[in-house]
DNA sequence: CGAAGATCATATCATGTGAAATGAAACGGC
DNA sequence: GCCGTTTCATTTCACATGATATGATCTTCG
């Protein structure tokens, strides 16, 4: 907890003008340097310090009140919308690698949220499912996390919140985000 | 690279209705069940899965040609813009921790395309800068990061884009991410 | 059938990560 | 000018992560 949390974006975030807008300091002659890229108007860049923060402070609320990690959570929410699922349909549908949803289900089963058991008809598969506690944890967090969201999106007008969505949807649901062979793709 | 990247998200994202709509399978009783919960409108969530997502193929182009990661990148495109930066100040300025910037800086030294040097007048502080090498390297990478966030972006309208940009900067630049105290916080 | 390959969950391993510890240097009050 | 506190950068350590390997089961098709 040492250090301020940095939780507050350098707040230096320029409104939303094009000119390079000067730097920290030094604002001489640097544009040329940078050759006009501003990491901090780098989208990418952005959407990755969002999200990370976003989630480290949601995080907080159930890793402290609940013992639950973040992957914990994931497979609880899952599992609360379906029923009898392998591994792998989490792997796939929540966006997590196999290890993790693996080592996320076998804690949860340790804590006795979940159970497993052996998919009818094909032994290598495993069936997970909420155990009534596991339901009840989950009834417990759902609201948290909502009023969360809800907060977080509070200084939001309803065109920004709907423009917002379409655009996550958009960004999201059109197929790998690489764009076009030899186009470039985001990172960071 | 084994099993299919499973870059595309799921596919199953709603348009954008409320009605809790149906999960994957099974979706009688199922809404009473997840308490109106459903992951994959949880924006959190989806804004943590698309950052990673576009992090991770950005991140492929400069570490597979390059030989750069995230942390290092980062650092590279901090100081191409301010010189002389200490490793606080990057470590405040760009959502690193300490542990990550040093880290990340003594790669980079050691490849020659930064240098160290002791501040005058502080010798706690460390002034990094970059080589000519580093900037030739940042040289490089910079338009192929900034042509990866336009092709990210191609598919969002004027409007679409303008509308994101804001919002992005609200919710980063509005202090803490948590809104209230007592409030919930995102996380995912 | 039966062998070759695919698919699933888990285990293993090398690496990355953040929290806290360390040690150096600067600042404050007195 | 000294002692205690603060501020840096780095290191250490425990743990999380993802790529790969393993072993078990199922599928395919000759």
């Amino acid at each position: 907890m040492a250090e301020p949390p940095a939780t507050t974006l350098p707040a230096t975030i320029p409104p939303a003008d094009r000119p390079v807008a000067a730097p920290t300091e030094a604002s001489a002659g640097m544009a040329a340097r940078s050759a006009g890229f501003d990491l901090e108007r780098f989208l990418p860049y952005r959407l990755n310090v969002l999200a990370s923060r976003v989630s480290r402070d949601l995080a907080r609320q159930y890793e402290q009140k609940f013992g639950i990690s973040i992957p914990e959570w994931r497979v609880l929410a899952h599992l609360a919308q379906n029923r009898d699922v392998s591994v792998r349909e989490i792997h796939e549908r929540v966006d997590m690698d196999k290890s993790k949803v693996s080592r996320a289900a076998a804690r949860l089963e340790s804590l006795a949220l979940i159970e497993k058991r052996e998919h009818a008809g094909d032994r290598r598969l495993v069936d997970l499912r909420l155990t009534a506690r596991g339901l009840a944890l989950f009834a417990e967090i759902a609201p948290l996390a909502l009023a969360f969201e809800a907060d977080l999106f509070a200084a939001l007008d309803a065109e920004e919140r709907r423009v917002f969505e379409r655009v996550m949807t958009k960004l999201l649901g059109e197929g790998p985000v690489v764009p076009a062979p030899g186009g470039s793709d985001a990172g960071d």
